[in-house]
DNA sequence: GCTTTACCTAAACTTAGGTTGAGGTTTTAG
DNA sequence: CTAAAACCTCAACCTAAGTTTAGGTAAAGC
């Protein structure tokens, strides 16, 4: 069955492909080299893809809109047995994993935004004493790590810039 | 006055900046060459830095935290008069400024988010008519532009997934 | 005064995500 | 049958934001 349908389907050439999936050819060959998609050869060595290839390359693109690496995408296919063409479910499970990721991403840019509103008020950021302006001067001594807006509560932290000197 | 600012004030070396600042040295080269910070020479060649360089690395650290390219950063800073050290109010508009565009990214990605919260729920990726899963065939149809996301309502469009044929 | 540390420049190297070009083969259209 | 269009591989190139290395000079500590 498998192999019947590998003989039996339509296949694609790589110049229909990007054109259908609105890539360069280049691209095509890029993804291949990294495992992305995968294609077939004709007698004269040209490559042949089945049409599933459109759906892979339609996730591929849908993960880069979420920015997620072209590695970790490849990890995400990978996990589907074997190449296969992505289903509904499979897709389900794919965008699930990507949106928590989408979520944090959204949270951190919140977390910025929500600190850069709060030194717009006080100005601090040219003041010694501002958390955004000389983290290592105070998250060192305050010792809470070496890293901003990891946590939410830092951002909170940023809205009462203070000005003791300067 | 401004002549014997230059003079009078403590000059930091390459290696005082790095550490106070938290970055590599080859990182202040690198600023250097992009224009983003400026340096003296004392007799020996060595560079010397105003104390304020502190405060642009900080703006320009600030700026990557939300995203901003280097090169967007130079051009904010390089608004500046004469490359004069960021003061409240300059921070107050630079940091305005860059908050527009991450208002910007954020929205677009929780436009992203919605699209895949719709998608996941029908599952649409797997067929021909979903307008994430074949952007040329709906987007190009509907000759509604070739981007998606671009705009909110393409976003909401994607909520509404069918399932036509497949 | 000597040794270690810090500093200098210039160029090469790194990762990600491709694009471009050269030189050669296959397929397709007339 | 022939010419053009499409395809092939391999290697080099591109941007961003730096880092690393090599070979040499300056400054600081004892």
């Amino acid at each position: 069955m498998s192999d019947s349908t590998l003989r039996d389907e339509p296949r694609l050439s790589v110049g229909q492909v990007a054109k259908r999936a609105d890539v360069a050819v280049s691209t095509l060959h890029f993804y291949e080299t990294k495992g992305l998609i995968r294609s077939w050869r004709n007698t004269g060595n040209q490559r042949r893809y089945k049409k599933d290839v459109l759906r892979r390359i339609a996730v591929i693109k849908a993960g880069q809109k979420m920015g997620i690496s072209l590695s970790e995408i490849q990890e995400t296919l990978g996990q589907l047995p074997q190449s296969r063409t992505p289903t509904k479910e499979d897709w389900a499970n794919m965008s699930r994993f990507w949106q928590a990721q989408l979520d944090e991403k959204i949270a951190y840019m919140m977390r910025v935004r929500e600190m850069v509103d709060g030194c717009i008020g006080c100005g601090c950021l040219s003041m010694k004493s501002c958390p955004m302006y000389n983290p290592d001067d105070i998250v060192a001594k305050e010792s809470n790590g070496a890293v901003w807006l990891e946590q939410p509560e830092q951002a909170r932290a940023a809205k009462n810039c203070y000005d003791k000197e300067n």
